[in-house]
DNA sequence: AAGAGCATGTAACGAGTTACATGATTGG
DNA sequence: CCAATCATGTAACTCGTTACATGCTCTT
């Protein structure tokens, strides 16, 4: 039922309505001035955005905090429904290419919502999305990179060694679950 | 005049035509199957783009290759100092924390359009703005980080990295075309 | 008492997405 | 000759941006 796909924007929101019930404002700020700042944190976004909501019943204003001008939003079943189902949809090599932020978002929203296996079977994924990217990214360097100018090949080499430290990152983001996971 | 604002893949659009005329369909192909491959490349943003790009007079259509359903786009005078202009913008801090890749790709660009000495200016106020943004991140870090969950502190530790890779990359990119200017 | 910041909203506009539609050319 | 790919386009829809508008609350 009303499987309407949502926005970024409105996963996000989700995400971090899970963690607490906050206001409209309080998640503009949040965008404004944390490292999800990759949202938009405008007026015109979040409202509509919680109003579309709360029309699909993923969140529900908390108002006996009337005091006019304030009102909280909490999220419902529903809405941890479909957070849960966009955490643990399977990573895709146009995410690790186009959406790495998303990808990682997903990942920091996962505690509490999956269960460690999911967590090491996301990182899993991930790590081998990762390093198929490279190799493609590695395989054209190696063919056509000569055809570029300068200023071509090193815009070329950052996105190499940058996805090789996401490379990385999977291995200790492994390593750090597997030890939280046996303690 | 015409100063109206071009949105980024009409940049990109530019960008790939100042380095030789191509077809609408090459361009889809373009963002479709290469690095550059966060833009869309559905006909349905590229063709409208390009028609924008046409009456505002920064590409023309070369037509004598008239096989009818075959024409090639050309950069104009107006075009290139639009994406001139473009490239030499500073580098704010927005665009290290939410555009990384566009600044890296008006880098890709500047081969043939800015000289050295303003490749080498762009590089050291992109090292800046990303210390500067790494500085921000591991405060936080210090502070706010321990209130995290372990899915969010890994992820959030992936941010600090890729910075730091960036940071790194811009130096050796320093490295590099100043000993391509020796030369 | 005034101004800064908190807090919520709307309206117009532009751009991207999706889906559809058409026709030419090449390869098996 | 049929399918796939090349190649261009359009129309409806939705979302995000920008700019505006309102009113409360706290501090100085």
């Amino acid at each position: 039922m009303s499987l309407r796909k949502l926005t970024h924007i409105d996963y996000a929101i989700l995400g971090l309505l899970k963690q607490r019930p906050v206001s409209g404002y309080k998640i503009r700020m949040t965008f404004k001035k944390t490292a999800l700042g990759n949202f938009s944190s405008s007026p015109g976004t979040i409202y509509p955005a919680l109003k579309r909501l709360e029309t699909l019943g993923m969140v529900k204003k908390k108002s006996h905090v009337s005091k006019k001008g304030h009102e909280l939003f909490t999220i419902t079943k529903t809405g941890i429904r479909a957070l849960t189902e966009w955490l643990q949809q399977p990573v895709m090599k146009e995410d690790v290419a186009k959406n790495l932020n998303l990808l990682l978002l997903r990942f920091a929203f996962m505690d509490g919502l999956c269960s460690k296996e999911n967590m090491q079977k996301f990182l899993e994924s991930f790590k081998l999305a990762t390093a198929k990217y490279i190799a493609e990214l590695v395989k054209f360097q190696e063919t056509e990179s000569r055809h570029l100018p300068l200023s071509g090949r090193l815009a070329f080499a950052h996105g190499i060694a940058s996805y090789k430290t996401t490379l990385r990152w999977c291995k200790t983001a492994q390593l750090q679950v597997s030890k939280n996971l046996s303690k």
